[in-house]
DNA sequence: GTTAGTTTAAAACACCTGTTTTAAACATAA
DNA sequence: TTATGTTTAAAACAGGTGTTTTAAACTAAC
């Protein structure tokens, strides 16, 4: 046997749900597709929630852990650059590295890390939300203090609601790039993997993240 | 009777469907708080899928008509403005003016357009995907046409990727504004309406339009 | 008044869901 | 060997889902 139980659950948990969805997966497609008994599920994690949250963690808490260190060491490092739009590509770089640096243990990482978020967003789950804003938090928010020092111009109201449209761009277009692609049926784009649009949307989010407020048009 | 049956059961569904999404409400629900019979449904609609896209068509059929003139008639004005940015800026008005257009008649109608759209790419729910393109791909294409003008050094490719990217910003920001604001608790900012959104991701979207390609950092 | 379409109530259908239980087998370590 | 924890099989539980059916009432138009 390569795995153990419980790792064989949570790596096809971690397809199932990057692939269709929590809702949409019920336990017994993954205890099937993991080939353990279905009761296997409650006796490891407790419950179907549990086993989100577990398949969140395994890649979630890397994660953090990289961004922090790499933050660290970005405020520690000089930088007296006077143009704050190169700043932000490489926090937003940082950001972006850290996500590849778990999409290379786990393939499947990023596509549930995406459909992770726009869950947990979208859908009034509340498990998952206080779940994710009790373990990894911090380093949310630390990553939020520094990119605030590169948006001076704007008030903290605006920072946050700017962060907030900002993110939502690259969780939207993590966990759904293959379905505009189905939409115009490969006609006008091809394929596109999720480290390749992660390189895309550094200086898109640079951008985005200096546009100014202006109400009138 | 204020309402007719229909009337009432598109008006519960919207409600229903925008603030908990399409698979975690039930007919049952939906009946209940339109108080009319569980049998309604399938009666007047076939199905749940058809009550899906009668919700649907109900605000995106005048949306796109709206968004189908006011094109029209940006194209027939003169523009020959040097300003790619300030062009730009207002075709993403042209797009949340006939989103405030249909808001008007209808109060939840922005929030289950934008879930609407996030739940069509999400979720693999392929009747949906294939309705839409059907009724609306047209207003989508022409929309995406005049844009392209106006980003002329990209490839068709990258614009293509960029188009999506910043209409996934534009689709999570709207579907999920308080869910952001719930993880805070109030703590960072304060509700922000769906058409200050709108207002706020104008010059955003232009921006993030115009951002350079740069594969390195 | 008859007819056709609508609406209701209530029940049932068939199916899927997460979870629990019982029993037996297996593993490993004290 | 005993003990403890793991895994399996199979069944059942309690509940929710979309959908259908039956019969009775109501509404409007011809």
């Amino acid at each position: 046997m390569t795995h153990s139980t419980t790792d064989r659950i949570l790596d096809a948990a971690e397809v199932e749900f990057a692939s269709h969805g929590f809702v949409e997966t019920s336990v017994r497609t993954i205890t099937t597709k993991a080939k353990v008994n279905l009761a296997a599920v409650n006796y490891h994690f407790g419950s179907k929630k549990g086993l989100i949250q577990a398949v969140t963690d395994r890649f979630l808490g890397p994660l953090s852990q990289h961004l922090q260190i790499q933050l660290n060491a970005y405020e520690k490092s000089a930088h007296q650059s006077q143009n704050d739009e190169h700043e932000l590509r490489i926090l937003f770089n940082i950001l972006a590295q850290s996500c590849q640096y778990v999409a290379q243990h786990n393939h499947h990482s990023l596509a549930v890390f995406a459909r992770l978020i726009n869950t947990a967003y979208s859908q009034s789950q509340g498990h998952l939300r206080k779940h994710l804003t009790k373990q990894y938090g911090a380093s949310f928010l630390y990553f939020m203090k520094i990119l605030r020092q590169f948006m001076p111009v704007m008030t903290n109201e605006q920072f946050f609601w700017r962060f907030h449209y900002l993110l939502g761009m690259l969780v939207f277009s993590l966990s759904s790039s293959e379905a505009l692609l189905a939409i115009c049926e490969g006609e006008y784009a091809s394929h596109r993997g999720l480290d390749q649009i992660m390189a895309d949307l550094v200086p898109i989010m640079a951008s985005a993240a200096q546009a100014p407020i202006l109400g009138d048009c």
